[in-house]
DNA sequence: TCTGGGGTCCTAGGACCC
DNA sequence: TCTGGGGTCCTAGGACCC
């Protein structure tokens, strides 16, 4: 058996821990930017505000329920999110971590042990509470898809108390027909048009249609899910993380910015922000993209995007050399007189940072440009980000995201951790 | 005025190889 | 006039996830 566990509205409960005084209130967490809405307390679902909402829509709301607004705060949701994961392996050994809010866990080697599953998930769902303050739910099932359907139930129906175990043929039929197809772990909004269009309504109507018809319109993937959904595992626990294939830094500007020298300096920085990631995972990179956006919103203004490529002449993870060439494509794509939005780069095409391949005919890499790379991101981890930085970052915050609403990170910085006074 | 950020996988089609 | 078969690699676009 698989077990789901689902922090319930990860951000708003992230936050909730150090403001009790947020409990029972509608509370939504804004994208950065403050632009619009990642995250809502179950009053302010209540209040049908809906998922993704643009902030600038929600005044006479905001005004009539004191709806609580909070800026994204993801120092403080990283390390809530680490703190959850240590607990759930100190129960499981075997768990994936999903993302900032799920696990899944591996429960076959302990089904001997724990005859009551249900009952071992509501001891993890307690002691996540005891110790971190952050309810989640559990859903327990045979494969991964399943037990995404189990939280859901698990959520929702409080009869559940936050844990459902779907385990017999049955349970599970009865559950997938009360199921919106529109709801499976894989049909997303495109998915689920289609599906309606042919009267697929529940996952229990999808587990019944043909495998040809599936693997024709929604190709090899879908039909592993709906596979998952009649109960067979295709879908097996990733215990160590892959890593990555690409890593992309683009956040958008808090103002338009229009000159070539700010986005320079806003690219320098996402520059080295990627860089960093980069060298966390013993990558170096072969190929180098940046993005240059105006804003798509803004239909009556005039429209630019633009990105280009190119190919290192060899691996690299050096942030000095990287900016060089990250500076060089975003010269030769700017064009003047245009309001831009997003300046980005990705990386991609990795090796292994330590596997340099020798080529008599290619420039051989500066070994002395990654080292000095390595020692900053040192001196950084210690003292602070940015505390070493590239002059070319310059020191403007014009083009920064805002986030007027920023809570505290109580648990990763000395100086703003929580003071209980009398 | 104000609309997020960071990822993955699959498929089709073109270029190219022998 | 006749114009293969089988393979790989790359890219763009489209779907999805949280």
């Amino acid at each position: 058996m698989i077990f789901l566990v689902d922090a319930n509205n990860f951000y708003v409960s992230a936050e909730r821990i150090f403001r009790p005084d947020l409990e029972g209130k509608p509370v939504v967490v804004l994208s950065s930017n403050d632009g619009n809405v990642i995250a809502r307390s179950n009053e302010a679902k209540n209040l049908k505000i809906p998922m993704g909402e643009p902030v600038f829509k929600l005044p006479e709301l905001v005004k009539k329920h004191n709806v609580q607004l909070l800026s994204a705060n993801f120092t403080l949701y990283g390390d809530i999110s680490a703190r959850l994961m240590r607990i759930l392996n100190q129960f499981v050994e075997e768990i994936e971590i999903y993302s900032i809010d799920e696990a899944f866990l591996d429960l076959t080697t302990y089904e001997q042990v724990y005859s009551d599953l249900p009952m071992f998930a509501h001891q993890i769902k307690s002691t996540v509470n005891q110790w971190l303050g952050l309810p989640v739910s559990v859903g327990i099932a045979p494969n991964k898809t399943l037990s995404k359907v189990a939280n859901w139930f698990a959520k929702r129906r409080p009869e559940h108390n936050g844990v459902l175990q779907l385990s017999n043929p049955n349970e599970i039929q009865n559950a997938l027909s009360d199921f919106p197809c529109g709801e499976v772990w894989g049909i997303g909004h495109q998915y689920n048009q289609l599906l309606k269009k042919n009267g697929i309504i529940t996952a229990y109507d999808l587990t019944q249609c043909h495998d040809v018809w599936i693997q024709k319109h929604m190709t090899i993937d879908g039909l592993r899910l709906v596979d998952e959904l009649r109960g067979n595992p295709r879908r097996s626990i990733q215990r160590y993380p892959q890593p990555k294939k690409s890593i992309l830094t683009s956040p958008t500007f808090g103002k338009p910015v229009d000159d070539l020298k700010t986005l320079q300096e806003a690219l320098t920085t996402h520059v080295v922000r990627c860089a960093e990631k980069l060298r966390r995972q013993q990558s170096a990179a072969r190929l180098l993209t940046v993005y240059l956006q105006t804003n798509p919103f803004r239909k009556q203004e005039p429209q630019y995007f633009n990105h280009q490529s190119v190919v290192l002449p060899h691996p690299s993870s050096a942030t000095p050399e990287l900016l060089q060439y990250a500076i060089g494509v975003l010269n030769s794509i700017y064009k003047p007189a245009y309001h831009y939005k997003r300046v980005g780069v990705m990386l991609s095409g990795f090796v292994p940072e330590d596997f340099q391949q020798s080529n008599l005919f290619t420039e051989v890499p500066d070994e002395r440009l990654r080292v000095v790379s390595k020692t900053i991101d040192m001196l950084n981890e210690k003292y602070g980000r940015d505390k070493i930085r590239f002059a070319a970052q310059g020191y403007s915050d014009h083009w920064k995201p805002r986030s007027k609403f920023l809570s505290r990170r109580y648990t990763t910085r000395w100086n703003e951790i929580l003071r209980i006074t009398k």
